[in-house]
This record gives structure tokens, sequence and C-alpha cells, in this order.
DNA sequence: CGCGTAATTGACTCTACTCAAACTCAGTGG
DNA sequence: CCACTGAGTTTGAGTAGAGTCAATTACGCG
């Protein structure tokens, strides 16, 4: 019984179940199974079927195409509040990426009759669903920009302007081969951008802790070239 | 009066609005507003408000992202039946690619306001919108992968196998400027890619028309490359 | 402390781009 | 009816940006 209480309080603090009402939360609760991965733990891979979504409440995930030659390309991260898994739900086809963990992992899995059900029920809630839909495809169509319009240079730039600053200080949420994958890069060119912006004096690296030194100049760069 | 007929039977044959009921669909035409676009006009630019969605009845529309040097990257191409502009729609952003008619174009347009009415009397018109994102979430995904995982003679082998065949003719739906665009090419690059694999006698080109000769040769070179 | 992964660095390669020119062809107007 | 125009396409020559391959170093974790 706590358990469920658990799961039910964890739901209703995410963005996408905020607003139901209590009957509805508890039918999510019921429905929800938990499930748990481990650091590099696959949650699912490419081609298995998709009969449910996921929300991560603890930990993070990343979204990744797998191919042949064992390298991957990284589409997304997802982290404490998100869902994903839902698109392929509604097409009733196979995944075609591949979900592991970036840490331990607590996930919440909750079935697509579940979900219809929610939507059925609550407009409100298919709302928010198609909100979280559209951001998704927004994210999506930024990244073929970034790649199909900016050189690396520009992509390395614009991720350090975009992350999180805390003074001068931004951080690398993974580690760097992750990183050079969602940008599209090498690990080996990421890792001479880097050199040279910090041989430029613009910034500086200390593992994952980036100091940015001269953010105008960074700008200009990203901008200029 | 018969005007308003028109509308209603036409977005009775949509995807998006079948199974709508009667008074639903009268007040889903009543709402709608025809919209005429010659061929090479814009919908909308990049940083155009979205109060609405468009549905195309006639014609081809092909959604871009502008670029400083005046080249655009091609994102998408929707034709009759189709719905595009939703996903900025439901985020009550601005948006950020443009919309080109490919041709003279009739497209209807609904006002956001209309659309969330619909999903509150209808939870299976919701189902359709979030599918329909969906799907396209999930060719987005393909086009990433295409762009990251492919080289330039496997994403041109990759779109001739894609497209519908006509026997062994297939065509090419727009010029080849935007095709190129479309997979991350330059003109050139897919110039010379087309020649090289009609020498090598795979296929042959005559202005929009392709004639693939040996279909089994065009799949080996982009599985082995 | 030692192992294995992650990150860096160097040398070299190559794919696809750029720039430039020639050519095709449909549409237009004289 | 034909010359003209301009977009679309092709072809050529040269290049550069990012990748590959390989070796080395740093670092985190048990």
């Amino acid at each position: 019984m706590a358990h469920k209480l658990d799961i039910e309080s964890l739901l209703a603090h995410l963005p996408l179940f905020r607003n139901l009402d209590e009957a509805q939360l508890a039918l999510m609760a019921q429905a929800a199974q938990e499930v748990r991965v481990a650091k590099h733990g696959f949650v699912f891979q490419r081609g298995d079927p998709a009969h449910g979504l996921y929300v991560v409440a603890v930990g993070g995930i990343k979204l990744a195409i797998p191919s042949v030659s064992g390298q991957e390309k990284v589409i997304e991260f997802f982290s404490a509040g998100q869902a994903f898994g839902e698109a392929v739900m509604f097409l009733d086809r196979p995944y075609m990426v591949q979900a592991q963990a970036l840490e331990d992992t607590l996930l919440l899995w909750i079935d697509k009759h579940d979900i219809y059900a929610a939507i059925d029920r609550d407009p409100s809630f298919a709302r928010r669903m198609l909100a979280g839909l559209s951001l998704r495809l927004h994210a999506l169509v930024q990244d073929i920009e970034t790649v199909n319009l900016q050189n690396a240079s520009q992509r390395v730039i614009g991720f350090l302007l975009k992350q999180p600053r805390d003074g001068q200080q931004v951080q690398f949420p993974f580690n760097k081969n992750v990183i050079a994958s969602k940008l599209g890069l090498t690990p080996e060119t990421l890792s001479r951008l880097l050199h040279q912006l910090s041989s430029k004096g613009y910034i500086s690296v200390d593992g994952r802790d980036v100091y940015i030194h001269d953010a105008a100049a960074l700008e200009a760069q990203f901008y200029g070239q």
C-alpha cells in the first residue's frame, strides 16, 4: 500500500500527469509498473515491440540509433520527469531506436491501453501528450538544422552556450563520446575543437567542467564562421 | 452554401477528420478557411506566429529551414490530405521553418481553438492527432539516421528504392535541387551519383524519370557500402 | 594500485563541397 | 515560329573539413 502511494505521489509531480484528478491519478498509479535499469543497461532495443510508454522517475536515459559498425547516433536524453517511447506506441510499430540507461535508473512503465483510457477520459491529458510530442518534434528539427547548416566548430560552441551556466562554469552532462555522437561528430573531432577553443583562451576544460572565459568571442565565432 | 458543403466533403475525406460525426464535421467546415498559394509562394516564413494548422486540399508544400547563405534545408513534403503546422501550434511558438508551395496549392486553415474544441469533444480526434505527430517524429528520426549513418551514395539509393515504383520506373516528385536538399546533399553531388549509377547500368535517368534496371545491385550497394 | 575505459594527439585520407563553366530546356514574347 | 531568357542540371578541377587509424596518455573505479 505504501508502495502504491509512492508511485502515485511520484506521478503527481510529473508534468505529463499533473492536473489529473484524484481518481485518474490512482488509476495511473495502479497501471504503472516500476522498471529498474542499471547503468549501461538497455530499456529496449531496436526492433522490440512497443506496448506502452516510459517515464523517468530517477536517473537518465539516452535514445540512440544503433548502426551496423557498432557506433551509434545519439538522438536524445531523458532525465527525471520526462516521458519517452510514446510516439512509437501510438504508431504500433517496433522501436527504431534503443534506450540505454546513462546511470542507475528507475522508470515507470504504463501500458498503452491505460494511456488511451486517460486520453478518452481527460482531454487535457491528451493536450499534454500532444504538447510533449510537439516539443520533441521541435527539438529534432533543431538537431537537423544543426547538423545540416552548421560546421563542427559551430555545433560545439552552440552546445556549450546552450548548457545551463553556473557563473562561468558549465558541465558536460555525460561523457564526451556521448556528447560527440549527439553533435554528430567523432570524439576525436570534439576533442580537437575543445582544445582549439582553449588555446584561443575562450574556454578552459577540466574533465567534464568547462569554464567559459569569453562568451562574446564564442558567440562571434558561432555567427561569424 | 454550396461553398460550405464543398469544404465539408473535402474535410470528410482527410485522414485527420474522418470519423468525426456530422455535427463536428460541420463545425470544422465552418471553422476552416481556404488559403490559396501560388507556386513558389510562402504559406508562412520562419518567425511567423502560429495560430492554427494547415491541411493540404490540393497541391504540394515543402517545409524547409532557411539559412543565412540563401540555401535551405528541406525537412518534409506534404501533399493532398496531409496536415502540417500542428506541432508549433501546440507549443505556442513561432515557426522555425518556412512553408512554400511546390505548385499552385489550396490549403485549409483551422484555428487552434477549433482544433482544441475538437480534441475536447472527441477523444478519437485527439488520438488521430497524436498518431499524426508520432508519424512525423518517426520520419524525422529516420532522416537523422540517414544523414548521420549513411554516405551520399547510400542516401541516393535509399531514396530511389523508397519511391513508389511503376514497373521499373520511378519519378522524382520535384526538381533535383529540392531532392538534393532533402537528402542533405548538394545538387552537384546528387547529379554525379546518379550519373555513376547510370554508368554502372543499374539505372537510367531521363529528366525526372528514373528506370531501375537492377534493383538487386542497388540494394547490394546500399548494404555493402 | 592496477586495470579498462575515456580522452588526447598525430599523421594521413577521402568524401563531399566549392567554384566555375557549359549545356539543356521549357516558357515567353517579339 | 524562333530567338531569348533564366532556372535547372551537368561536368570539371581543386580543396578542405572532418573522418579514420593508430599510438599514447589520463583517469575513474574496483
